[in-house]
DNA sequence: TTAACTTAATAAGTTAAACTTATAGTTTTT
DNA sequence: AAAAACTATAAGTTTAACTTATTAAGTTAA
């Protein structure tokens, strides 16, 4: 049984196909076909059906499938680990970053960092806070970009900035006559909200002191986007929250409706996170050296309170 | 990279010598030398100081070595899924025992059991429950009996059998002229008991409602074996408890000296713990038929009242 | 239902990798 | 200084991995 097998099984599983998966693998048909027939003679067993169209995994071929996975990742990671010692910039880099932030910040540093660290191969998902944890926990990811303090074990931050939260008004409100608007202006029950998943949501509901009990009976609006929030809010549905770079997006009729809070200013923490192996390091570090420059012309420093991402427990 | 070539780091980094690891690894000295020059190559890093003797590992060979264990480790476990598929009892078995239950146990079913599985090579460690619950987790070890309920997450527990725990007690003792004793007779000052690291120590501990975040003045003497608490027992320094298996060695003058306890006898409950992945399952169910049958022989059911080898956290 | 197409397996041959024996070069021990 | 212990190198063999070419089997389209 070789690492290279095992790299055959996975790409055989993944496109249920040889002739593609041997292309993905850059070996001919022949090759592949040979060498996942050697591995389950050594095992003595089948590890695809392949009288099915499309070929399918055996049900102890999925348990090789699982367990190859494993081994292949914590094999790639040698290499990760070689690289950190050399202090290497380069190599893959998984990144997560969650939906609220992607928009805004991706666009300020992307460009600047792939000319500085041309070596870097940036893979970037978009994901919410819970898969960000698993993903960082299994290997998956080697970073996020999200909504701090998350209080996870395995788990450093670094945070890169405080964002305000700024209030979308319609224009029929009584909080648009006010130039600054406190927490206490706000009514749970008129404000838009993302759909649940989002951290950005839980960060709100901590804010309006919501009880995580409480029925939801109030929401009856919720949007995965913000576009579609500030449209509803135009409609006069109801207020929403915008975090604050979310906010230099927006129309100029549009910035007319917002009103920002009085210090200190609810914000949210946004932190590079990782695992505390600190596999990649030199990688991390030069992303967040990376933000930090471009993040410095765009938000000042302003007396914030930061919400939590987590839901209070009561 | 290959899996070959990592566990010939592994042996090199074991024996800290080529010659010996090449005969280990059932290859020439030149083979293995070659193999590991060429995953240095390929890596473009020194795994091993070679100028110092014996060989040292550097300090980014101490990694790779730490990684290749993983990679060697998870590797290895494809082979014990495919095992536990065809419900093939054989392969390794790794088994903890702690050390209170080793002595009496062991010896009762060992012999029938090797008989019985001829393909198995079971092999045998001597831990504490710390260590086997460690090495439960990170795949030392493949099952244990210890002492339970330990409530730990990730491990599944099968009881064997109840040891009921028997007084040891100085003829000039007053507990020396009952016939049954209760555990209110017990004095925790005059307890001789193990050092600490010994589960069944923190039973007894429990046992006498000891406070966890008491001092530990009174306990002058604290052995690391029972055969030591008998002798000092047999010098009037103390009583001691033995787990019953443990008092069928005793000899005859000394057998005089045991008082059982009342009913409901205390004991401890004695399982067969392993993780919840049930990898080697065919082979732990084997186990513990092996081991239920000899100890239905030894120990007869009684009413008892089981003690917590768990500190208690008042 | 036959022909064309898709896809996996097999055969034969090549290349590359892993391994062997033999030997040279170091360092350590006596 | 010689012997011993140990690793590296060289040359050659065996084995494994890979290639191209072809066959076989199943699927789709005419």
């Amino acid at each position: 049984m070789t690492i290279t097998q095992l790299k055959y099984v996975l790409a055989v599983a993944e496109y249920k196909n040889f002739t593609l998966a041997a292309e993905k693998c850059f070996v001919t048909q022949p090759t592949l076909s040979m060498q996942i027939q050697k591995i389950e003679e050594e095992l003595e067993i089948k590890i695809f059906d392949r009288t099915k169209k499309p070929i399918q995994l055996t049900e102890i071929g999925q348990k090789i499938v699982n367990q190859s996975k494993n081994i292949v990742n914590e094999a790639d990671r040698i290499q990760d680990i070689v690289d950190q010692q050399k202090g290497f910039i380069g190599g893959e880099f998984r990144l997560g970053i969650i939906p609220t932030i992607m928009p805004t910040l991706l666009p300020m540093f992307l460009n600047n960092f792939i000319k500085k660290y041309p070596k870097v191969k940036l893979i970037i998902e978009e994901l919410n806070t819970d898969e960000i944890i698993l993903k960082l926990k299994n290997g998956h990811l080697d970073a996020a970009i999200a909504a701090t303090p998350l209080e996870e074990e395995k788990i450093k931050e670094i945070v890169l900035y405080f964002e305000p939260f700024v209030a979308y008004v319609h224009e029929d409100h009584t909080n648009f006559k006010k130039k600054e608007i406190e927490i206490e202006d706000l009514n749970i029950d008129e404000i838009l909200l993302l759909q649940d998943g989002h951290c950005f949501r839980d960060g709100i509901l901590n804010l309006c002191k919501y009880e995580a009990s409480n029925e939801k009976a109030h929401f009856q609006i919720e949007s995965g986007s913000f576009e579609t929030l500030v449209k509803l809010a135009n409609e006069g549905l109801g207020t929403t929250l915008l975090p604050y770079l979310h906010t230099l997006d927006l129309k100029e009729n549009e910035k007319l409706k917002l009103r920002h809070f009085k210090e200190p200013k609810p914000a949210r923490e946004v932190s590079l996170i990782f695992p505390k192996n600190e596999l990649k390091i030199h990688i991390i570090d030069a992303l967040r050296n990376c933000i930090s420059g471009v993040i410095k012309g765009a938000i000042v420093f302003q007396n914030v309170q930061i919400i939590s991402p987590l839901q209070k427990k009561t």
